[in-house]
DNA sequence: GTCTATACCACGATAGAC
DNA sequence: GTCTATCGTGGTATAGAC
């Protein structure tokens, strides 16, 4: 909570030379992003950011606290911005239908934005991120589901509000679905092999125009009548 | 490879007098299940199958390669079906093209048959997948790769047929968001929470109808026009 | 307050006795 | 095939230096 570095004020500080806690949390995010979160020693990763192995605990209180706080220094303001862009269209409708492209792209483009800037973090952090989704450990779903409760809540409103034929159950099972596929392509590169062949993901305009007909098609598309009986005994 | 068990044959085993590599098996998609493949010891492990702790190093050389074990005595059979539902459906078609419903059907149903079936890890197992397809550790990714390549490689030829609009860098995208959307609902459960007051997927052809609209509708659409310019930058 | 050195217990793995 | 003893390494807690 409180700033910890000693004032050094007009110093332009780099990697090496910034103080402990950043030095901790960029080395973190790297690391955490190439070789996940058990598999990342503590004492490999304090060694990187040239500080003491007890530094962590000191600082952050435990590894798992340290996870935490590498996701929220980018989840924050990420979030932010997605809030600020829905209710720029929420603005510029003034009453009208919101359009599902228009929500949608206000929900994808901070996460595209946060990927090319690499002073954020760029991909690395989004890869660190999609991972987290998956990650069967407790305290990271419970964290990120309380990270994401607000803005997740506005978007189904405005979602609900552009696909009126979507009852409010329908449309919680798309957006799981959205973030499915968008965590997946986000938490990329070695799953993008499992496919082969494809270039790397090295334009997110690139990827995005990929996505978005795939999403905005899915969220469109009206629910199955529940006349249709399925065969799923067909086997045997 | 080799059957290890010393011969006992005509006794019906149950689970905790089953042979010893059985045993383990069984513990282990569990516990792998609830906690992840780190999080896991090996002595809680052989502590719940009831053997000793180098059992699992002796039966399987090591961690890793009881990961692996667990993976394919479930996938190996799933893909199997996967294929054989494919080429009867081909056969049906006798040429005329095929319809993209009963492709991804095809796909879909024997991983939905899987998770009703209690005798083969039931939900246990599918959860457990959907997470390692996320598992940042290399040796789960190569593994998974290479399980499922033949498959992939199949119904993307199918998918190409039913698809004729599609090029066949934008259907291995399309795929790609495909079982992004699949392994991340079937991880399901906590996931599920995020967007918060659902019920319990309970009902497997409840979750296939939810799916499968969606899906379709996704792949089904036209590629986004390369005319169309994206606002990436908007923001400031 | 900030940082360091160090001790502690649990982990995965393995060698060798039985 | 199974078990015990042991090794190197993991996260964590803390006492004391600056």
């Amino acid at each position: 909570m409180a700033v910890s570095r000693t004032a050094r004020k007009g110093v332009a500080l780099d990697a090496t030379s910034a103080d402990t806690k950043t030095r901790i949390l960029d080395a973190a995010e790297l690391l955490f992003m190439e070789h996940g979160f058990e598999a990342t020693s503590l004492r490999q990763l304090t060694a990187a950011a040239g500080v003491n192995l007890a530094a962590v605990n000191y600082h952050f209180g435990s590894k798992e606290e340290l996870f935490q706080a590498v996701l929220t220094r980018r989840l924050d303001p990420m979030n932010q911005e997605r809030i600020e862009r829905l209710e720029r269209i929420e603005r510029d409708a003034a009453g009208k239908p919101l359009s599902c492209e228009k929500v949608l792209f206000a929900m994808l483009i901070p996460a595209l934005r946060l990927a090319r800037d690499e002073r954020r973090g760029g991909k690395n952090f989004l890869r660190l991120l999609g991972r987290a989704y998956a990650d069967p450990a407790p305290f990271i779903r419970s964290f990120l589901s309380a990270q994401y409760a607000q803005m997740i809540a506005r978007y189904k409103e405005a979602f609900l509000q552009a696909l009126p034929h979507l009852s409010r159950q329908e449309l919680t099972w798309r957006l799981h679905f959205v973030m499915g596929a968008l965590s997946y392509t986000l938490a990329g590169t070695d799953a993008l092999k499992l496919f082969a062949q494809v270039g790397a993901a090295d334009n997110d305009e690139l990827l995005l125009q990929r996505l978005a007909p795939f999403l905005v098609a899915g969220l469109k598309a009206p629910p199955m009548g529940d006349t249709r009986k399925l065969e799923l005994v067909s086997g045997d």
